[in-house]
RNA sequence: GCGACCGUAGUCUAGCCUGGUAGGACGCUGGCCUUCCAAGCCAGAGACCCGGGUUCAAAUCCCGGCGGUCGCACCA
């Protein structure tokens, strides 16, 4: 970590129009960004890149729900419960503590079952551990904003703190989208909302912030993932939470049981893939298991991506959470709708048993209207067995007693074929917040070459495209240039043009915004109608045609030719 | 939310202690120059975070707010 009072790579991203800081005009609110010209490209790049990757490649589609949803969803999901921290300052001293905490540290007693009363009643007998002095009430910092739904006697809303929970309550949908089979994966990405005590570190922690998740639904009783062959050998850098740490491939990882199945291994090793693939130095990627204490609420297992940055050191940019089965259990449990899915055995399980097999012609002609109760009742295996014994059997109805002799029912020795059943899918969910990946991705790209600044953004991320200069600001060049920079704009890509200044400083000015190419109209363009093309990172040029310039452009994008080119 | 430090053009800053409304550099705009890698010339625009107090007079002193950095706490 550099140690440097400022953060660099955030006043390069607020220069440069990446990024403001929000209401700025009004004192600014902290938390709050504002996405500028080229930073809304960019993360536009970035989310696209992350679709591809965990959508698109996967076979798995997107929804995209509202941000406000009913107190109920957050009620069930445990967010209400737990996104409240009750928090007591001493009234000398100005000491803040967790009063649970320190309840549950000064007296010994479980606090998890205690409500707030009885908490503050507690609090009465603990002095502030600095100072000795009293204690305030217990303030309730509910980390999730709140609002309403409607006009008068609305209902409670909430800003969603996650994007997940939308996808959880649409699962019978989803599930039908999918056919009715697991695996499947659905993804979100929008804007989720955190009501952070004191947000810090700029775009790192913001309070409204932008999510690409994955839900991964699995039959928890599979182990093995069919898609992970493909990726079980990527390198992988992992801190246990016992602090081992590991430089393993993932199917080592799995193997010895680091990760509690191939699905989640699976989730791990795309994020890595995701995070090489926009650009972040593999050198720079590690995953690290939270501990006990740092598992939220809904989760069995979790690690965080951790990306290296120059100011921050390493920073959390996603989770990849084992959520098992906790959500959509909650979900059943609140809105009382099964929310399960079919899961076939490979196998299907026999099972030989015997059944009374009831005679359907002779009960309905003898008991009419009770027949329906009779065969109903007859179910119970119970029957089998006294029918076995006294080859009769008594059914007591409500105020009638009836005997079933052999003419009614038969005892049938049969097969019955399970072939599977319901459960609630287990998920994995890869959380990323793509604005941390966004500043990492600034932070990791934004270098020196010798004595120019230079944002090495691969060119298909890099928010501009190219840049058409004349190489003097002459008519007879700039009119030509012009007429190029137009032809890329035509073709859906961002370009600039700038005939200010010398050659040099525009070629300075284009490497420090990141981008890829520049094509520059020269006195030997007036002669044979060609461009030169420079490449930001080598400085190298090739000549092409007119004509041409647009469609090399777009091969060395889509073939990654550039790679060639530009020394990435 | 607490504490410490801080807040002057787009950016970095001088001035603040010892009150008399602001100077520089880079950047920006226009012009000149320039035949391939920023920082050559001329001109121009542009600022004291917000509110209140003290004072004849506040960028400067005092109080509050907002924002920033750091530490504590929090961080699903």
């Amino acid at each position: 970590m550099e140690k440097d009072d400022r953060d660099k790579v955030l006043e390069f991203a607020i220069k440069h129009g990446f990024v403001y800081p929000a209401y700025e005009i009004y004192g600014g609110v902290s938390g709050f960004f504002d996405y500028g010209p080229l930073g809304c490209i960019l993360k536009n790049k970035i989310e696209n890149k992350w679709r591809e990757i965990f959508c698109i490649k996967e076979g798995f589609f997107e929804i995209s729900s509202p941000t406000i949803a009913p107190e109920e969803v957050f009620i069930a999901s445990g967010h209400v419960e737990n996104f409240i921290d009750p928090l007591v300052y001493c009234n000398n001293c100005k000491q803040a503590y967790r009063a649970d905490h320190l309840i549950e540290e000064e007296l010994k007693i479980d606090t998890k079952n205690l409500s707030l009363d009885e908490m503050e009643k507690l609090l009465e007998k603990i002095c502030c551990k600095k100072c000795g002095g009293k204690l305030s009430k217990i303030i309730m910092f509910n980390l999730m904003f709140k609002t309403y739904i409607g006009p008068l006697n609305s209902r409670t809303g909430y800003l969603r703190p996650e994007t997940a929970q939308n996808i959880f309550i649409l699962f019978n949908r989803l599930y039908d989208f999918a056919r009715r089979k697991l695996p499947f994966g659905i993804v979100q990405i929008g804007k989720s909302y955190r009501n952070e005590i004191s947000p810090r570190q700029g775009l790192i922690r913001l309070r409204e912030f932008t999510q690409a998740e994955l839900e991964l639904f699995i039959n928890p009783k599979e182990r093995k993932y069919s898609r992970f062959k493909y990726y079980e050998n990527e390198n992988l850098y992992l801190i246990t939470n016992n602090n081992q740490e590991y430089k393993i491939t993932a199917r080592e990882a799995v193997d010895r049981g680091i990760f509690i199945n191939e699905a989640f291994a699976y989730c791990i090793v795309l994020t890595k893939i995701f995070l090489k693939q926009i650009g972040i130095d593999e050198n720079n990627i590690r995953f690290r298991q939270h501990s006990k204490e740092e598992l939220a609420h809904y989760a069995r297992d979790a690690w965080d991506c951790e990306i290296k940055t120059k100011r921050y050191g390493w920073i959390e940019v996603a989770g990849i959470a084992y959520r098992g089965d906790y959500d959509l259990r909650m979900h059943e449990i609140h809105s009382k709708k099964e929310l399960k899915a079919f899961v076939t055995y490979e196998r299907p399980i026999i099972i030989k048993k015997e059944i009374l097999e009831p005679n359907l012609t002779l009960i309905g002609k003898t008991f009419k209207k009770k027949a329906k109760q009779i065969l109903e009742i007859l179910k119970n295996e119970k029957y089998v067995e006294e029918f076995k014994k006294k080859g009769k059997v008594i059914i007591e109805l409500e105020n009638d007693t009836i005997i079933l002799d052999e003419r009614y029912v038969k005892l049938k020795r049969v097969e019955q074929r399970i072939v599977g059943e319901k459960l609630i899918p287990h998920v994995v969910e890869p959380s990323f917040g793509i604005d941390r990946i966004l500043y990492c991705l600034l932070d990791n790209n934004l270098k020196e070459i010798d004595g120019r600044m230079v944002l090495t953004l691969k060119p298909e991320i890099a928010p501009i495209t190219v840049a058409v200069f004349p190489l003097v600001n002459k008519d007879e060049l700039n009119a030509i240039a012009l007429k190029i920079y137009e032809e890329f704009k035509n073709n859906g890509l961002y370009a600039i043009y700038d005939e200010k200044d010398t050659i040099g400083k525009r070629y300075y000015k284009a490497d420090e915004l990141g981008i890829p190419f520049a094509i520059t109209v020269d006195f030997d363009t007036l002669k044979d109608n060609s461009v030169t093309i420079r490449f930001r990172d080598t400085k190298e040029q090739i000549r092409v045609k007119i004509e041409d310039v647009v469609k090399v452009v777009e091969n060395f994008l889509k073939e990654k030719r550039y790679q060639k080119a530009c020394a990435l």
